[in-house]
RNA sequence: CGGGAUGUAGCGCAGUUCGGUCAGCGCGCACGGUUCGGGUCCGUGAGGUCGGCGGUUCAAAUCCGCCCAUCCCGACCA
């Protein structure tokens, strides 16, 4: 995964806090505030966009920090939320002829030396085991970054002929990575994420595996995650550590930030050299493999937070939401409890095949409350019934992206269940079409430096690069902003790259990433 | 590892400057009532070795020293 200079407003934070000790401790506004509002309300993303995500995040109840630096829990809700990303992709891969399996979590370090730039690139953020059972190890054993390494091993074991070939095995698993700065679901040091590791006769067979995994993620990030993603190609700085060549699905954020959202990985011979994968093709003679790896990481949940998340809280795209639709009864008296709650029973028969229900009849909650908090957990779809609903037969509908009054509609009892999963499909559709439009609106093609580097502080930036490192460095260095990937999709012919003016044969994404 | 800040009830904070009813407020929580179509209102109550250790003092949340933890900036980051 890529990580740049991540530079959050946290100048703006501090000052924040500042102002509102102030506040406190002026006495008027001290005692007549609605203090009840305060208490759960979340920080709007014009204000501070890092707040209002951990706010967000937190009162939704997705994930707490944990007791130690850098680590986080992830709490029911936000692990059901994995839990549907988990069977979206798991779908896919066994569609695509993989399977599932499990390697150590300890790996050797000897394992990790073996080759050059895998070390390089992950030496400075390993975890490492010196002592076990009280006593100190012969060899210290790394917590795993990431499995190419000990599958490697493993796979020159199992694989002898071309008949073994290809091997197509995932696992779903942790990793630990001694990050020094975190964000709850986007760095944190430890992480839940997959892992396919693959192994070919052909470099061809090699990289038709490593594009088809990343249309796998495109696939999954747009019809199910509805996050619209930029496929391209990571220039040589930003591949992963060991790779012949690097992919990735790009997303913009709601803060126009990029967030590489999944990674493919070509990794050429370099691990099957350092791992002895060999195998004999049909002349009898010694070869060695081509492989690939791929992943997606519970950072998945953190885009999903921000591309569609509001000021009011989450919002799910249908397809991932553990709470598809919430029910909330309304009443006054005993009777209309009754008759209401009856009412609920058959909205319970009519849905409960078709979509993830839940009926909230707390009685220690009022339906305003409750209103409230399902939007700020992300529910797509509200069923709110009340007792002039019930004489009237029909229930109302409200739409989690269309927050107020707007997106609310009364629909007959009769029938429900197809205007529910019609309005599903409609909310899930229109996420995406919103965020693919605000994706555009802030996508921007300069075509001079001055221009390129406003650009960057506005979005994304599609512009000609030579691609010398200098140019990159210089956009790093001067910009903050890193190369996202070059996309797939070309204008086609060359330009003058926006840096020094050379001749350009293709275009790159730039942006400000996570 | 360098620079900055913070640590007082589950959460957010006041109190620290000028040591002495400074153990306080709001939310949350528990109980009772009242409300319920967009976060009802009222009452009662539980809850804290003031991050830790040491020092100064008749007296320390408050002053001094050391330590620990967290956050932010920088460095680092497939």
């Amino acid at each position: 995964m890529i990580r740049s200079s991540a530079t959050s407003s946290v100048d703006n934070l501090l000052l924040l806090r500042k102002l509102k000790c102030c506040q406190n401790s002026s006495p008027e506004s001290l005692q007549k505030e609605k203090p009840r509002i305060m208490a759960k309300r979340i920080t709007p993303r014009s204000q501070d966009y890092s707040r209002w995500y951990t706010d967000v995040i937190q009162q939704a109840q997705l994930a707490d920090y944990a007791p130690v630096r850098g680590c986080m829990v992830i709490r029911p809700y936000g692990y059901a939320l994995w839990e549907n990303v988990k069977e979206g992709l798991d779908r896919r891969f066994k569609a695509t002829g993989h399977e599932n399996a499990y390697f150590p979590l300890f790996i050797p370090m000897s394992f990790i030396q073996k080759e050059a730039k895998h070390v390089e690139g992950f030496s400075p953020e390993l975890a490492v085991v010196t002592h076990g059972g009280g006593k100190k190890l012969e060899e210290p054993l790394v917590v795993r970054p990431t499995s190419e390494t000990v599958i490697g091993h493993m796979y020159s074991q199992w694989i002898q002929s071309y008949r073994d070939l290809p091997v197509l095995i995932n696992q779903w698993a942790n990793v630990v990575r001694w990050e020094l700065r975190t964000r709850l679901f986007l760095r944190t040091m430890e992480f839940l994420w997959q892992e396919g590791h693959t192994a070919h006769a052909t470099y061809e067979e090699a990289q038709e595996e490593t594009l088809r995994m990343l249309d796998v993620y495109a696939d999954f990030a747009i019809n199910d995650a509805a996050i619209p993603v930029i496929k391209g190609r990571k220039s040589e700085s930003e591949k992963f550590a060991g790779a012949e060549t690097s992919y990735s699905i790009e997303a913009m954020m709601g803060d126009r930030r990029a967030l590489q959202s999944g990674t493919s990985h070509n990794l050429g011979q370099n691990f099957a050299r350092a791992f002895d994968i060999k195998y004999l093709d049909r002349n009898n003679e010694l070869q060695y493999c081509w492989t690939t790896s791929w992943g997606v990481s519970t950072r998945m949940v953190g885009a999903i937070v921000m591309v569609h998340g509001d000021d009011q809280g989450l919002v799910l795209p249908p397809r991932l939401a553990p709470v598809q639709v919430v029910a909330v009864p309304i009443w006054k008296s005993d009777e209309e409890k009754r008759a209401v709650l009856e009412a609920v029973e058959k909205v319970k028969a009519a849905l409960d095949d078709s979509v993830r229900l839940k009926v909230d009849d707390r009685e220690e909650y009022s339906p305003g409350w409750k209103f409230n908090e399902w939007e700020l957990r992300g529910v797509p779809l509200r069923i709110e019934i009340g007792p002039r609903d019930v004489v009237q037969e029909q229930v109302v509908l409200a739409r989690r992206d269309r927050p107020g009054r707007a997106g609310k509609s009364s629909v007959p009892l009769a029938g429900l269940a197809g205007a529910v999963t019609d309005a599903l499909t409609l909310i899930q559709n229109n996420l995406l079409l919103r965020a693919t439009e605000f994706r555009d609106a802030h996508t921007y093609e300069p075509t001079d430096y001055e221009s390129f580097k406003e650009a960057v502080t506005q979005g994304f930036a599609r512009a000609w690069w030579c691609g010398a490192i200098s140019c990159e460095d210089r956009i790093k260095e001067e910009t903050k902003s890193t190369t996202r990937c070059i996309p797939f999709e070309q204008p086609g012919g060359t330009g003058r790259c926006v840096v020094c003016g050379g001749e350009a044969k293709e275009v790159a994404i730039f942006a400000r990433a996570y």
